[in-house]
DNA sequence: ATGTGCTTGAGTTCACATTCACAAGCAAAG
DNA sequence: CTTTGCTTGTGAATGTGAACTCAAGCACAT
């Protein structure tokens, strides 16, 4: 399967479906069609027809899809077949609310790893996890994590990418309010909630 | 100055514009050239031309943009001049975090009221707010906020939605795992973080 | 077995966004 | 005053994604 020519618009909506395709799946809904699902997913029909047919058409004409099916396919592309591990960096009042957060397991994440600057911190537990030293953040690739959620101060934002690009990390999800530069094999994603507010008083 | 014919991808961009002009304010720089900019905010110089010439062309050749100028052209098409006031729905520990972030003022928002349902937190303060009981989210239209941040368990996400629609709420930062029906005039924009993690790993 | 209603899948059209290339123009130096 | 170097602003071309439309086809009822 070519999943290469996928356009990157699709990719960035297939996370969003597969909420919504478990979300049906634990109702029990075993079939869904591209019209009922677009109520869900707020994307329009024909577009939706048009995602799935990218990776290949196994719908049923006149029935629909089979969610279980569409699961697997888009945990597949996104490989996010098996668990992966990630390291949370910055166990502050947001990192331990991300860290409490179980939403990740609806996308096959596992926080494996926390670390943390602070004296205090380090060797307590936060769930499960115990608090390391961030120059452990060296050992994350023989422990075979490879991404990262960055949830550290602005200021130490640049500084704890380049350790973690050194590690082998090959994703970031970095929640400090700046640009992080790392080499183009890293892929960062940024979110800053109060940027992300900014637009909405355009809109009213 | 005919506003309404800009691109919607430009606004997307211009809140994180804002932020590296912000910064290059404080470091005291007067003038940036397209190409310096395209460093700060990973956007190729021609796209950054293009759009600041959508709301006008005041940049000087040879020389660059004023930064202050640019801060003040795009703090009003985002209708950020005068600060916003936010209320913050749900104090748990994601709702704290965000509550004590202070990078709301980079856009001019100010988190002026708190709502949480659970009787302990009543009362109490975060930061120099008083949390309020949820029924008192009928009165954010008399006290002029117009904008929420909603961080609540995924399960009343929708209701407390309703409630906030009908107090006149015309703008919604959720940061439940959901989507929320709401009416067309109200802008919601959703977060879930490891919604987003999970395009990572297929760009790995 | 046949017809009906609904849904898929794809080809096409249209709209939008990005990139390119270059003329126009300011500033500073000689 | 003229020249040199750099940067803007924009029209044209290219690329990309969204919306539309409709023939093909499955399932179920009759």
């Amino acid at each position: 399967m070519r999943y290469s020519k996928i356009p990157s618009e699709t990719i960035r909506r297939l996370p969003g479906y597969l909420r919504a395709l478990i979300f049906l799946d634990e109702k029990s809904r075993e079939y869904v069609s591209s019209k009922v699902f677009s109520e869900y997913v707020h994307v329009k029909s024909p577009q939706i027809r048009k995602d799935f047919s990218y990776f290949g058409a196994f719908g049923t004409k006149g029935v629909g899809y089979k969610v279980t099916t569409l699961i697997e396919q888009i945990r597949g592309i996104l490989k996010l077949k098996e668990v992966q591990k990630a390291a949370l960096i910055g166990a502050g009042k947001l990192g331990t609310a991300i860290s409490l957060y179980d939403g990740f397991k609806t996308y096959g994440f596992e926080i494996a790893a926390i670390f943390d600057i602070s004296n205090d911190k380090i060797g307590t537990r936060i769930g499960e996890i115990v608090v390391e030293d961030p120059w452990k953040i060296a050992t994350l690739c023989e422990r075979n994590i490879r991404v990262a959620i960055l949830a550290v101060p602005a200021e130490s934002a640049q500084e704890t990418a380049d350790k973690l690009v050194g590690a082998g990390i090959n994703g970031i999800l970095n929640l400090s309010p700046c640009y992080l530069a790392v080499p183009k094999r890293v892929k960062v994603i940024t979110i800053d909630i109060a940027m992300e507010l900014g637009v909405l008083p355009y809109y009213s």
